[in-house]
DNA sequence: CCTATTAAATGGAACGTTCCAATAAATCAA
DNA sequence: TTGATTTATTGGAACGTTCCATTTAATAGG
């Protein structure tokens, strides 16, 4: 039955007495043909067992129906949720994403973008890699190829971004554990070189001037963006000459990696050390204690850029809006009050 | 420098003086051209932003360099892992994997699958959605595709697997059980048309014969293999008449979700009510209580089934050994010995 | 019955590569 | 110098589709 070349619309043909034409016509479900002839021609794709080959037809066809979905991190379930969000919307307009996972590797990066464009993909749906060089992406934006980046930027890049509003979520975690009475912040994880970065810790800043933090309280650690990251952050602070007593961490990884820090060495996250994450992945419901978190809703964001993805591709064009989208901080248990400043007179001997 | 239609090796050709043919061997690294003539080319190359096109390619070269992985579930950690592995191989034998997700869905599959081998992949690693016909695989295999199963398989193929000792493993996790005093166990999650479900039910049953468990007291709760599973799973456990002390889950996911639904009724998971794991996710060292759990080496067994494939798509054969991962039991600290056990003889009053 | 119209099916060129066979240029042996 | 050999380069025919322009067949109008 297997018969040993793979067999072509001219061994369909010949099988169902009609033209290669016709064949093709069939394949593209083109009412021009008789309905008994389409059935025919059907029959004889089923005996001869054929397979349609997609690169031959792209030769002559615009565009391919296969988009590129390339993420830094597979591992992270936040990535994870993205991906489901996107390949729902896709999935109804015949789209097939194929995801290709960098593991935030630039160089990597680079070959499965070249790989993927060399595949003819219609569209890049992309959270860059940790330092990505500005000129990564040249090559494909002259070759008109439509992308957008999700939940990353790139300084400097015109190309459309649908992020969550991090200063925003930021702002309102780190007012949240101010409310709580925290006076001594932390910001834990990431590095410089992520635009989020930047954006994260500008709305934690905000929130700390705004309610009055004096700047020297607002503290910094850079980091990993895992859960490894996280713990190497919390041992970090805790060695410091006046210690904090609550973080924003830049993710739910590194959230849950300064919680496990914290148990290492005996105090209790929420009652001894406050965290709030981002991203509100969907362990940090389940964690112990839940985590507070800044909700980004991931699998929206993910339809959203499909959709733009869409749009762009429909339109030919290679520009589009960029989109932020809300957030919302969702209190659980990881941060109590400060247990000083129920010891203490609220604000006083905060300032080194 | 954006020029409108996409270039083509004629492009590079008139722009560096020289004819297709040699533009085309220096595009695959032939010795044959003189190196001052190579990187001419190459520079016309750049210059005219060529993108090369695989599927022109490939229509005539026999085969592509890409196969495609097919995953049930990419939220559940577990599979990320495994991904990272066979890329880690892949990438260096200059091979892009391009991951595809089914969401545990056969009919979703089934395009993926179609959509795969259109574009003309020279492989398919596959973890079969739950429910998967037994025909699903037919056209490929007509088609002399290789293909390889991980994680699971399908009854009645032929296909070759890399997967874990599910038997072993179960075995072991349930003896560790009975060793700890447990004599009314219950197995968690899971499915009677997953392969895998048999294979580690058999284990745990295996486990209970030998051990003198009577046939009565080793229950079984059947359910979706996720943390959701999980939940509904120990619900139902405990309101039977005479309820189990300790569970082994069909996965990890289940084991969070069989915890967190203790820890909703008052329980606590390892003193209260025992559980194991299976699979050993990064998570389960990390959850509180730490999860017991069947360590399978994912990345291991990606690492493995990359390499089968690659081997058979070099000997372009369509057999090959099934790989039997080892696995060990990581005792942790999510289940203690059975609490009434220490309140009576052992042995006395366990049959219904 | 002839012509105009519509419907159905077809042949051929094109798409961007590879690869074989052939040519052209350079080197060598005699 | 001539012919044989080696080294570089090239033209042309595939590869499996799509799509346009045609052809053929069927139907309708007069």
């Amino acid at each position: 039955m297997a018969s040993r070349a793979k067999a072509t619309i001219f061994d369909i043909a010949r099988e169902a007495g009609v033209s290669k034409s016709t064949v093709s016509l069939v394949l593209q479900g083109s009412g021009l043909i008789r309905p008994e002839t389409a059935s025919k021609v059907r029959k004889a794709i089923e005996d001869v067992g054929y397979v349609y080959n997609r690169g031959a037809a792209n030769l002559r066809k615009a565009h391919s129906n296969v988009i590129g979905m390339v993420i830094n991190d597979l591992t992270n379930p936040f990535f994870a949720e993205l991906a489901v969000g996107m390949e729902r919307v896709f999935q109804s307009a015949g789209i097939v994403p194929f995801i290709a996972n960098t593991a935030e590797n630039p160089v990597r990066q680079e070959e499965v973008l070249k790989s993927l464009m060399e595949q003819g993909v219609a569209g890049l749906i992309v959270s860059p890699a940790r330092g990505t060089t500005p000129g990564a992406f040249r090559r494909i934006e002259t070759a008109g190829l439509p992308v957008v980046f999700a939940m990353r930027r790139l300084p400097e890049s015109r190309i459309p971004v649908i992020a969550p509003d991090n200063h925003r979520g930021a702002y309102l975690a780190t007012a949240h554990l101010i409310g709580k009475g925290h006076r001594r912040l932390v910001f834990f994880g990431g590095s410089s070189d992520l635009v989020v970065y930047h954006e994260r810790l500008g709305g934690f800043r905000e929130a700390c001037e705004t309610q009055g933090i004096a700047a020297g309280d607002a503290l910094v650690v850079e980091g990993e963006t895992s859960r490894r990251g996280g713990i190497a952050c919390l041992e970090t602070a805790l060695t410091m000459a006046e210690p904090p007593t609550a973080a924003l961490c830049f993710n739910d990884a590194v959230a849950f990696g300064a919680m496990l820090a914290l148990r290492k060495r005996g105090l209790e996250p929420g009652a001894d050390f406050a965290i709030v994450g981002f991203d509100d992945v969907a362990e940090a419901e389940h964690y112990m204690p839940a985590l507070t978190s800044v909700a980004v809703d991931s699998a929206g964001l993910g339809e959203r850029a499909a959709h733009v993805m869409l749009k762009m591709i429909q339109s030919r064009t290679t520009r589009a809006e960029d989109h932020i989208g809300a957030v919302n901080l969702v209190v659980r248990e990881s941060c109590g009050p400060d247990r000083r400043a129920r010891n203490r007179p609220a604000g006083s001997g905060d300032a080194a």
